[in-house]
DNA sequence: GATGAAACCAAGCAAGCGCTAGTGTTAATA
DNA sequence: TATTAACACTAGCGCTTGCTTGGTTTCATC
């Protein structure tokens, strides 16, 4: 333990506690399950954050910021093609989903557990990653690949991505990038 | 009081326990503030359910027999044509999500708190409407309207329909029909 | 080997939880 | 008028919750 640095540990503590939300919800997840989970007494899990809402925070914007990240270095990675992006970021966004996927159900369904403060604060976050979305969505409508509003339609195709976690078994035979480009395919008139 | 049977009775107070429910989250809703909500005392409450999974249940179960019941009375109105019948169910579902929408949120996103015996029961509900979605698609796959697997079709399209219950403003704009809509276009090629 | 900060622990408090027991109260029936 | 069943009340039991307290251990540094 004397060599990770204290955002190391903290990173780490904060992984055990989404694994523990997603399964009971944040509700019913007590900070003595945390702390057992995490390999110490429920008093010393105070030492590493100030309250329970703390690690919720902590959980949410970890798994925001990754999301982020990823999306971004798809689209730099990405040929400058509008189909092209738009299926780097279908996949980009299953693929979070599913690698780092505790962080994002925790974002994703825990996310009104959030005091007013926090939730202004990550609001941001999650705002600039849909501010993504919206934006690849705008060049697949004025290259004419798909028809419609752009929010609304980047509000409907998030929508279906999200779900996903409700169904959708990562170990079944269909890979995420797959269901990515059947989702396109299922949006896009032209084949 | 004396006028209504009980089963009425039992109907206005589980429409009272969705409404907190939704606003609160079930864990986070106490028997006290059900009971505050309903017009009695606490320990009066349990006259009417067992315990406080049977109100979730019982929430749950009215929600989904009412989707199903709309959803079944839209399919004998619409005319057989494939288009109209897939746009009277996404108009059928987003009218019972905003007209009936306590209940149904409820249904989607406090499900796992039933215990076994109730998810078992209402499950066989849920089955029910989500084979109704997977026999329309059929019949516009099979009509070409659109393209790709049944199952995964269906999902995407009941995720985005699902997911706005996170978003859509039932006062603004635009009328729950028009959003239906707009969503039957996006996945069909041909206009 | 002494020092100081970071990490941890045992113990427990105050509040709130779901639920029960026992007791009226009311209004329709016999 | 007596009976009964439905409904509501008061009071509180046994337990769990998030969090605090006051003290101990660990370990890199001097």
């Amino acid at each position: 333990m004397n060599v990770m640095n204290a955002s190391t540990r903290r990173k780490e503590l904060t992984r055990q506690a989404a694994q523990l939300f997603v399964q009971e919800g944040f509700d019913r997840t007590t900070v003595r399950m945390l702390a057992h989970e995490m390999g110490i007494k429920s008093g010393s899990l105070f030492h590493h954050f100030k309250d329970k809402q703390e690690i919720l925070a902590a959980v949410i914007e970890e798994g925001t910021h990754n999301a982020l990240a990823i999306a971004r270095r798809a689209l730099e990675e990405s040929s400058p093609c509008p189909e092209a992006r738009l299926r780097a970021m279908a996949r980009a966004h299953l693929d979070t989903l599913f690698t780092d996927r505790n962080a994002h159900v925790v974002a994703l369904f825990e996310w009104r557990r959030l005091d007013d403060s926090a939730k202004a604060h990550l609001g941001h976050l999650r705002d600039a990653y849909e501010a993504l979305w919206v934006q690849v969505i705008d060049e697949a409508l004025t290259a004419g690949l798909i028809h419609g509003d752009r929010f609304l339609v980047s509000r409907f195709v998030l929508g279906a991505l999200n779900w996903t976690v409700r169904w959708y078994d990562p170990s079944g035979p269909r890979t995420s990038d797959e269901l990515a480009d059947e989702l396109i395919a299922m949006i896009m008139p032209a084949r």
